[in-house]
DNA sequence: CTATTTCTCAGGGAAAACCCTGAGTTTTTT
DNA sequence: AAAAAACTCAGGGTTTTCCCTGAGAAATAG
């Protein structure tokens, strides 16, 4: 018997797994929750043997609660949820210790296969979301997906230029020097290739540089 | 007995959905589609009284999709179905057309309440979401209250700044002295409530100004 | 511990953007 | 035809951004 608890926001989802596993006798659903704190309660009282966890909750960053679940609970596997096949997304989860990725378009089978490798230590992600992994690290890509990486103090200040803030007003919210936020402006436009801070806000905007 | 289809490429939802109302005699479920294409299709058959449909699907954008499916069935009544309660989104969908907007954690109650309202012709509008338009047509909102007009060279010149060009450039595109152009630069910071051209082009993306 | 990256700061100059005022011309609206 | 709105341009000044070089300190990765 494998006990599951699900984390998930939207009752629709909640409701679409619990009536996926009603019949399913090796599986039970030992807690519904709709909240990163709901969860954190709960699980200090009992432990599931797999959490399906939505990414994108109200309270908390999915990411980070997957961190902080796994250093309560080490024996815990955690399954992330997503309605997004974000590669780099994908990555950041599995970085911090999930041990599947489902997207919300999977299938009971899907599902019950995917209980059954996390449980064995395995490592369970979609057909297509593999695939893509795999296209991104052998570099078979397209062209778009070259998400820059940027330090975080780069994101600090492209954050701060898309508020419309003059080098002058970032350097005092940050601390330092306006030279510094030069620097780290002229940075970010050799690093993304913009002419100028109106094609950084644009790239900003876009590739959504500035989520998490 | 109301007839209701879905369409959402995200099985769980579906399922969900089913789940919460498979015991309501008065509902009857007469299909659930994966994509536009599909949805399309079914309806040519047989149309529902009432179609559930994400905003998020694979092959089409949602408004496009409710723009046309009215466009061959008037007397359907169309509820979108998202996760983000993005507030502009949401006038955009209802001005195409849909009669209610719910969010994915929306409960049963709510589901048949939707329901009852659409089909008597009213507009069904979740109340957290009723609110935050509310908010913003009062003006409680910064900047997005009024939809400014652009006059024709503004929109070109704002065109032309989002395309990261300078004022120089701008000039000799346009055929027009610089002097000009910073004009019409500083006609938009006014109008549009901008501090600089990075305000201008986040502006211009948020509210899709020169969309025509 | 070492190598690399990131963060920090500066000088100095060119270019562009910002901001005001004022004003004639053309186009559109009434 | 008159009024309003939009388009045009300029003088003249301030502020900000852009761009280079160079370089030490701190944090991070291997």
């Amino acid at each position: 018997m494998i006990k599951v608890a699900i984390t998930d926001d939207h009752l629709l989802v909640m409701q679409g797994i619990e009536s996926m596993l009603q019949f399913e006798s090796s599986i039970k659903i030992t807690g519904k929750y709709s909240s990163a704190e709901k969860t954190l309660e709960a699980l200090s009282e009992e432990q599931p043997d797999v959490l399906l966890l939505d990414i994108n909750l109200p309270d908390i960053n999915g990411i980070d609660l997957c961190k902080q679940l796994l250093g309560l609970y080490p024996e815990l596997k955690i399954i992330a949820l997503s309605s997004h096949d974000d590669t780099n997304f994908v990555k950041r989860i599995l970085k911090n210790g999930a041990s599947g990725y489902l997207l919300k378009n999977t299938s009971k089978e899907e599902l019950l296969e995917a209980f059954e490798t996390v449980l064995s230590d395995g490592q369970y992600l979609q057909p297509n979301i593999q695939q893509k992994l795999l296209n991104q690290s052998l570099g078979t890509q397209k062209r778009n997906t070259l998400k820059p990486k940027l330090t975080r103090r780069e994101k600090e200040v492209l954050a701060a230029i898309c508020e419309e803030m003059t080098t002058q007003e970032i350097a005092e919210q940050l601390f330092i020097s306006p030279k510094t936020v030069e620097t780290h402006r002229m940075n970010l436009i050799s690093k993304l290739g913009a002419r100028n801070s109106v094609g950084l806000v644009k790239i900003a905007i876009e590739q959504e540089l500035l989520k998490d």
